[in-house]
DNA sequence: ATGTCCTCACTATGAGGA
């Protein structure tokens, strides 16, 4: 089972990009963030006819996440526990009913920035709610995994400027232990387990001729829970994407499970 | 680390977010 990840930075500045992308990997679950739509909005009969189930949690002009899947979906739940208040539309959650039931949990994590202020302290508490989700679904000690634009830098070795993030909240000490103390819960970083090395990036800036430099960082990830790292085979970073026509600022992180 | 892109607003430039 393929199972992608993609921000694809607007639903509707990707409504080429997105199907033909999805055409080519024919992935069996694709996590999407920032959608930037409210779920009536979104046009789900193109992805239905590709033979994709759609569920969305969308909200208008920013951030929003949804979950395309060829295999049923159950049990699907919107927003991150936690916090009653939190309007911002960035968890969601689904079964995936294969051979091997699969919990999937797709996520846009705060950028946090600019940092300090408030909205470094909305990424940190969203990361705190994150921890105690994952612990929740870690003690059915079954697979699953959570998977998406993390918007951390996990080490320097994944950005190829390192120095010019130091203080970004991307990578900033606090955000890079919050998220060891998440991977220490138990969870295997897809990514990792099967590619070290630099110069492997998921996301390159609009600007400043990011591209064309290679100037990218690392940031959208899967987290395996145990029972879901040892059905891992293989994980890749669909880089090519980056330089079509109109892209997205990510490409997609995509992961074969053997189920 | 700004040479851009995306969305929305009391429509066509500016604000806010990344």
């Amino acid at each position: 089972m393929k199972v992608a990840t993609f921000n694809i930075n607007g639903i509707k500045a990707r409504i080429n990009a997105l199907p033909q992308w999805l055409d080519e990997a024919q992935p069996d679950v694709a996590l999407l963030q920032e959608i930037k739509s409210v779920d009536e909005a979104f046009p789900r009969e193109i992805f239905e006819d590709r033979g994709y189930q759609v569920e969305t949690h969308g909200q208008k002009s920013f951030n929003g996440v949804a979950i395309l899947s060829k295999l049923p979906l159950e049990d699907v739940t919107r927003g991150l526990p936690g916090d009653a208040e939190d309007e911002q539309a960035r968890w969601i959650e689904a079964t995936v009913m294969g051979d091997t039931a699969i919990r999937v949990c797709g996520l846009y994590l705060p950028n946090g920035n600019p940092c300090p202020g408030p909205k470094y302290d909305y990424k940190l508490s969203w990361m705190e709610r994150l921890h105690a989700r994952a612990q929740e679904l870690l003690s059915a000690e079954e697979p699953f995994l959570m998977a998406g634009d993390y918007n951390i830098i996990p080490q320097d070795e994944d950005a190829r400027s390192p120095e010019v993030w130091q203080e970004d909240a991307l990578a900033r000490p606090e955000s890079r232990a919050a998220f060891r103390r998440l991977m220490n819960l138990g969870f295997t970083e897809a990514f990792r387990a099967r590619t070290q090395g630099p110069e492997h990036y998921s996301f390159w800036d609009y600007q400043a001729g990011a591209w064309n430099r290679d100037n990218g960082i690392r940031i959208d990830h899967f987290l395996l829970s145990p029972q879901c790292a040892d059905l891992l085979l293989d994980c890749q970073i669909d880089k090519e994407i980056r330089g079509r026509e109109k892209p997205s600022d990510h490409v997609p992180v995509w992961v074969d499970l053997a189920v």
